[in-house]
RNA sequence: GCCGCAUUCGUCUAGAGGCCCAGGACACCGCCCUCUCAAGGCGGAGACCACCGGUUCGAAUCCGGUAUGCGGUACCA
């Protein structure tokens, strides 16, 4: 048993969470790390809250950070794989009720003709007592004229797992040694319902045995059940594989990260405009680190310098401008022919919001990448800072045209000297060198503060205060958009001074 | 309630007895660079290493207790 076998175990419940990402993200670096094999499995049996589209979500999601499993459901038109399926839950029924028959032949577990209220009333009856609240194991020897008697009433049973006293020990990759009396774990409990469908604890173990997982790698909020599933391991005469428990990923009140106080759907990270790179690289240091001060890394790199016994145990609190600052980091570093390709739907966003006027083309979009390759915090922040140059005419407030400096008939002056001064250059002189030669020129002759007669300039062609270096602006731009906006914003100004 | 886990700057972390009156990063502040904004460079502020006791010549690091937080405790996953 050298093979090392991992696997990451969504609900098909709800989009793709941060937290299953990252729990995927680990078991992907420890099996690419070891030389194992990392697995899909879909829990999908709680068929009233599992939905088709959340399974594609979860799939396409973490195909789309990157993290390819070896055996498990296809994905993008891809099918199912591997030699332990299937890699459904639902598919996978006839496997639980053997495995469930099985425990019941051995005596392991019996039938529960307990109803929910008889459970609840016993349960209210330990809270007012104070004690813990425990199954009392009402029908943990019934026996066979007793069962039949309470059949013939038409009572349904559930199938529960008797709990044997003791010590369950194990140790756990991160936590270190652990160790659960049983009597904690709330006494025998349910397998399989009264309506014949298997229970999470069942089920992940039968499948975790079935398909020979080796090392369990998950949340934190697992680790207190992991006896029921030690103790259920060796009742189904399986090896117990290796545990490592995560730490959960935090809100920032330090609570179990929620979709009620956090952004917590992949998805919307995704569309935002982080990119995968950078929320591997932020997952992948969320709880661990390599012990140096290396923090931008490739998935490459972090699957080399993986070591599972390195992750932290404390909870950390997911720090978004953490993974802004990483995704800037990223994105200056894309290379800029694909940074084009990560823009165009960002833009093509922007267009159908109305925020710019047209979809520009690759290339024109690869022309001023090196504009703002390094002013994106995030894909879509491409509006933000270069949407101007694709409106047909940019919301430009006058008053913010006018130089702290400057009042506004020196502005207007300034604006029409500027556009005289482009014009009398030529289209054929229009790029970044002459241009600021040209107005650093205009604004010495007139004994003006370059600085100034810029921004009126860089305000006037893009409405704002912040914009990329302005004389690459404005070639962008094009030499007729330049002259028109610099009119228009010309004839703004002087508007201030008009009487009203 | 019971059981379990955790506790180093606001946040992510380094630290596995002396290298630590605790290092890096994000955020914050300042300076430099500079046509603005970024980016980058430099610097600053920020942690009595939760608390109390012990072990030791020596503890953030080992042990015990306390506190606090979180997780689990379902015929949810």
């Amino acid at each position: 048993m050298t093979d090392v076998r991992v696997r990451i175990a969504p609900s098909p419940t709800g989009p793709l969470h941060i937290g299953t990402a990252r729990t995927a993200l680990f078991n992907h670096l420890y099996a690419r790390h070891m030389g194992g094999t990392f697995i899909l499995r879909l829990e999908d049996t709680d068929v009233a809250r599992s939905t088709e589209a959340f399974e594609r979500d979860i799939l396409d999601g973490l195909h789309g950070l990157g993290l390819e499993w070896d055996e498990g459901p296809g994905v993008a038109g891809r099918d199912e794989r591997g030699p332990y399926g299937p890699y459904r839950q639902m598919a996978r029924l006839p496997l639980y009720a053997a495995a469930a028959e099985r425990l019941l032949a051995a005596d392991l577990a019996y039938r529960c003709y307990c109803t929910p209220d008889d459970l609840e009333a016993e349960r209210k009856r330990q809270d007012a007592a104070g004690e813990p609240s425990r199954y009392p194991g009402t029908c943990a020897a019934l026996g066979p004229a007793e069962r039949a008697a309470l059949e013939a009433q038409g009572r349904s049973s559930a199938l529960r797992f008797r709990v044997t006293p003791g010590v369950v020990a194990f140790d756990d990759i991160v936590r270190g040694h652990v160790e659960i009396d049983t009597s904690a774990l709330g006494g025998d409990f349910v397998i399989v319902r009264a309506d014949g469908t298997p229970l999470y604890h069942f089920t992940v173990v039968v499948d975790d045995a079935e398909m020979a997982i080796t090392h369990v790698i998950r949340g934190e909020d697992h680790l207190s059940n992991t006896p029921k599933h030690i103790l259920l391991f060796r009742a189904l005469g399986h090896q117990v594989p290796a545990f490592a428990h995560l730490p959960l990923i935090l809100n920032p009140d330090r609570t179990k990260m929620s979709k009620r106080k956090s952004q917590t759907a992949v998805d919307d990270y995704v569309a935002q405009g982080f990119i995968r790179e950078a929320l591997v690289n932020y997952l992948a240091l969320l709880g661990w680190s390599t012990g140096t001060e290396e923090e931008i890394l490739a998935l490459d790199e972090i699957v080399a310098r993986f070591d599972l016994s390195a992750v932290n145990r404390a909870g950390a609190v997911f720090d978004r401008e953490r993974l802004e600052w990483m995704n800037g980091q990223w994105i200056r570093r894309l290379d800029p022919d694909d940074l084009a390709d990560r823009l165009l739907p960002f833009l093509d966003a922007d267009r159908i919001l109305g925020r710019i006027d047209r979809l520009p083309s690759h290339d024109e979009v690869r022309a001023i990448v090196p504009l703002v390759q390094e002013r994106l915090p995030t894909l879509g922040a491409i509006g933000d800072v270069a949407g101007f140059l694709f409106v047909a005419q940019p919301a430009v407030d006058p008053a913010l045209v006018v130089p702290k400096r400057w009042d506004t008939a020196t502005t207007a002056d300034g604006l029409e000297a500027a556009r005289a001064a482009i014009e009398a250059n030529g289209e054929v002189a229009f790029d970044a060198e002459g241009l600021e030669a040209t107005l650093r020129a205009l604004a010495e002759v007139r004994g003006w503060k370059a600085g100034d007669l810029f921004m009126a300039i860089r305000v006037a062609v893009t409405g704002r205060t912040a914009t990329p270096p302005l004389f690459e602006t404005l070639v962008a731009l094009g030499f007729g958009r330049t002259l028109a906006r610099l009119v228009r914003a010309r004839d703004l100004v002087r508007e201030l001074d008009a009487p009203a």
